[in-house]
DNA sequence: GGTTGTGAACAAATTCACAGCG
DNA sequence: CGCTGTGAATTTGTTCACAACC
């Protein structure tokens, strides 16, 4: 066991995923050691940023070496808490809630998605890429059976917080949210965001403003 | 016309598509004016935080009174580039691709999706929920005759470097990012990028660490 | 009175630069 | 000698607090 970093700054957290599948890249390849630089450009950052961000969950490179690649894999896997299954549950099963349930990646990484949740009656019961739905009502006691422990909401932006009400209601704690609106969430719940269109909508700026390099 | 904004903190792009959402809310409802107080609720941020981000545009409120939402909202708008639409191409029509192609939300935003682009034979030619699949050969002639300025890559990891490589020979200035891996692009290309795994990982993180209340 | 716009204070994140160690 | 780990310096972002103005 052993453990020695506290508090590791969000920015960071961030990073770690990123720095995570660059290991994973190395491990494929055998290679067995990797220097701060290297590990940078593989996860498109620059070394003191590397460093700084390893420095966080411990000494765990050798100076003058580098850092051991399977060594640092797993503590950072240990770290980000990926050495278990977190089971997701989607709730809608509109487009883009059927395209995530279609989306390997997901299971892929260690989350799989144990269910579908959607209102509509006439698709309770059948299953979409395998996956079976359910309905909202059945979510308290999936969460219990199956050990869902994050919320994907893909619904509308209108219904968006009612069901993020649901989610948090059947004691999941973790929820990404897909939905183009803000959401609010109760302390102790986890609230994360992907808006596809404002992206664009950031790219569309630095378009106008044919500004920077790179954003 | 005139104008007096320069430089836009980079947090503060990422943050004004938030708030022309909720201007969009509340033109809708037919509301005239709006103050940072209520502005921030709705956006999820802090009043001083909505102040400070729409002073980078200009002085377009009223002490004592708010702001004008519908003037503000045009103005937001023509800042992000948002008053002509941009045509996006996504490089890969396979699950992920498919699943973009048929999300409404890129085209009701001003991003219509022009063309997938795929490498399969068997897909080109045909259309995927009304949108023409093209080659990877025909993308520079694309650019030209449909004005794409934006490409989005949904293609797997291993060829994503390629794609992006020929996404910018093709003329194309802006790219975004869904492989689960990191590409360069050179100086003057703005990227920007959405790996959904890794939002699962960070809450993995926080989940693991009963840390904060928001993340 | 109410609300903006903004300098000043503060906090977080990044980068520098080098001592420390293998 | 090479590369990590980290304090110090710098930059970027956030929050405070209040003068300016309607």
């Amino acid at each position: 066991m052993g453990d020695g970093a506290r508090h590791i700054p969000e920015a960071t957290v961030s990073r770690l995923p990123v720095y995570l599948r660059s290991l994973a890249e190395l491990l494929d390849d055998n290679v067995p050691t990797v220097s701060s630089e290297r590990l940078a450009e593989m996860a498109g950052v620059n070394a003191a940023k590397v460093r700084k961000d390893l420095s966080y969950l411990g000494s765990y490179g050798t100076r003058g070496v580098g850092y051991e690649v399977e060594y640092l894999a797993f503590q950072m896997s240990r770290e980000l808490g990926l050495t278990r299954d977190w089971p997701v549950a989607i709730m809608g099963a509109g487009n883009l809630g059927q395209a995530l349930a279609n989306y390997g990646g997901f299971t892929d990484r260690g989350f799989p998605v144990a269910c579908l949740i959607d209102a509509d009656e006439s698709k309770v019961g059948t299953r979409i890429h395998g996956i079976p739905v359910y309905a909202p009502a059945d979510l308290p006691g999936l969460v219990q059976e199956l050990g869902i422990s994050i919320g994907i909401i893909a619904t509308p932006a209108t219904v968006a917080q009612a069901v993020a009400d649901h989610v948090v209601a059947s004691g999941i704690k973790s929820i990404l949210n897909f939905a183009p609106t803000v959401i609010n969430v109760p302390e102790g719940t986890f609230l994360r965001k992907v808006d596809l269109a404002l992206e664009l909508q950031v790219l569309s700026f630095y378009q106008e403003h044919r500004t920077p390099d790179r954003v």
